[in-house]
DNA sequence: CCACAACTTTGAAACGTTTTTCTACGTCGG
DNA sequence: CCGACGTAGAAAAACGTTTCAAAGTTGTGG
């Protein structure tokens, strides 16, 4: 274990004040080009590393963001991380990436280790509507942008996708291909996303007939399999059913394949997402597309325009449209 | 935004100096506790964050650790993120979520990054062969432990499972169903799972026949379907394909259903990896199931151990071992 | 040849903790 | 009643960077 080689060693070796090589570091074209060269080559030969908390700590701020997602399992949450991370490479920023995995309880200690760590702001996709804790992080000085979730005031950013649409969207294909009776699979009702999607359909319904709701404590294939089983256990299935995402959607899929139920045939199914993997599912999955990668990239552009630019930054609050894609499972 | 409140206020407030409230911070049992209550008060009362990069600097080291993964948007690797944050969370520790994208220099860059924070120790699972790297970081005292790939030396800790026996587990259940030709369908042959696998399934045809080799740059769904293409444009499909992965089996399937090929009947399919979405898949695939979750809480385990107690950890090479699951995709 | 501007580089202070040393106080045994 | 001992808390010195004012250097015009 090598000892640390600091700043000043570095100095030392190319003949300069440390001062001189923070300058290198951080700004380059302060520096004439022939120190520039000398540090530089110091740096490579010493092998030296910046150490970030002391640089932190110093400069007051930190080139990391965080992101806190309700689940990680969820591809969904994955292609948008994916294009958060994109943008905050290019922009020189690291991410550290917190799953809160639909608990609160750990969704509050993931920001507060962010808040330790300093970073310079949070994209979060909230678990509830609760804005206490982010007010709190923005007393602090780190900008937050809410991603996938409508932020109601003005003061900070947002970027979603209309979910009420989503539903309406997703309902009204059902109807018009025939169905009367709907049900409707969704995770905990206390999550904006299954809130909105829900009132959606329901809007599609016109109060015509009940959206028939079953309420999961998950959104996961598991999830849905069982609520195909609830659903077939407590009799008269309806004609179509429109889950909440889509691994709930191949949950029931799974689960009314396997009680000999066809799809579409007996009972039309479509989810919400359009990840990857419902395409070549058993039956094609009809789905809801969100941009979701796009989505995280705009996410982290207001982001960082907030935290590089806080002068001009001008909060948005952006509002995608989502997509139906009609698949096997609704024809 | 409020001035930052630090450890002397908390101090001023409580009446005690600033050491007793670190001491309190990191060390409780060291303090009565009449003037630990009256610290904890002047804590919650002031909203007090520690300054992580502070404490770092000052301590030498952080409650941190890094966890590097060659695709986020692969489920068996969410798996496994799964498990290393369950087990680093329980004791303590915040996990750095890093994706090499399978690039090298993404790789490296995030090392770096890593390496500034001052985390603790890494998990990663290496992109290639090349160990100076990772010798370079614990040279810097930064505990390394490998994650679905098996260390060559005893000196470090690595986490596996016996790709060589699953690929000839793979490939001896195709032979069973009566293919006598045989395709391998892969990502990048540099990377060491690629490669074992492919090593298993030409062991289990024991040269009586070439196993036919479709090499990808992506081991993603779209990759695969571009192989089952290019395998078809090729001419004369073998009896059976071996996918290195699920994802690449399930973009293969999507391209022989879109030919009009049949599965299992034309050519039997067999995947890696039995992540979720294989069991729901037009035809349910047939795969080889890694203990996944488990990969990631025995590798932060090790981690862990070798972080806190670096006298007595004893360096351990894990190797799991996999386990066929038959489905539809060969019967 | 001097004054002045423009540009580089230096040196030291500061960031908010942790850690170590040291002091003060109370307790206990002789 | 005295001295030794043990404990809780205080005080101050780090940790490795960044920053900022000041000093140094070079070039330009009068």
């Amino acid at each position: 274990m090598q000892s640390p080689v600091g700043i000043r060693d570095v100095a030392q070796r190319a003949g300069v004040s440390p001062g001189t090589v923070s300058n290198v570091l951080n700004r380059p074209e302060k520096v004439s080009a022939e120190t520039r060269a000398k540090v530089e080559a110091a740096v490579r030969e010493l092998g030296f590393v910046r150490h970030g908390s002391a640089s932190t700590l110093r400069a007051g701020h930190s080139k990391t963001i965080g992101l806190s997602v309700i689940d990680i399992g969820n591809p969904f949450f994955t292609d948008v991380t994916a294009g958060v991370e994109e943008v905050a490479s290019e922009l020189g920023y690291a991410v550290i990436l917190c799953n809160s995995a639909g608990s609160r309880t750990k969704e509050e200690r993931n920001l507060l280790v962010l808040a330790e760590q300093r970073v310079r702001g949070v994209l979060i996709t909230p678990s509830d509507e609760d804005p206490t804790r982010l007010d709190r992080l923005r007393e602090r000085g780190i900008s937050v942008v809410l991603v996938d979730h409508p932020a109601h005031r003005p003061d900070q950013c947002s970027v979603a996708v209309n979910d009420i649409v989503g539903g309406t969207t997703a309902v009204n294909h059902l109807r018009a291909g025939g169905a009367t009776s709907i049900g409707y699979v969704t995770g905990p009702l206390t999550i904006r996303q299954c809130i909105d999607r829900r009132t959606g359909a329901e809007r599609a319904l016109g109060g015509a007939v009940p959206l028939r709701v079953t309420e999961m404590p998950a959104m996961t294939p598991r999830a849905g399999q069982e609520a195909a089983a609830k659903m077939i256990a407590e009799g008269e299935l309806p004609d179509a059913i429109f889950c909440a995402n889509d691994l709930l959607a191949l949950g029931v899929l799974r689960g009314l394949m396997h009680a000999g139920i066809r799809v579409p045939e007996d009972v039309a199914l479509i989810g919400y997402d359009d990840i990857d993997f419902v395409a070549a599912s058993a039956v094609s999955l009809s789905s809801i597309r969100q941009p979701t990668h796009q989505l995280g990239r705009v996410a982290t552009e207001l982001l960082l325009d907030e935290c590089d630019h806080p002068g001009t930054h001008a909060h948005q609050q952006i509002m995608f449209q989502p997509e139906l894609v009609v698949r096997e499972s609704t024809r």
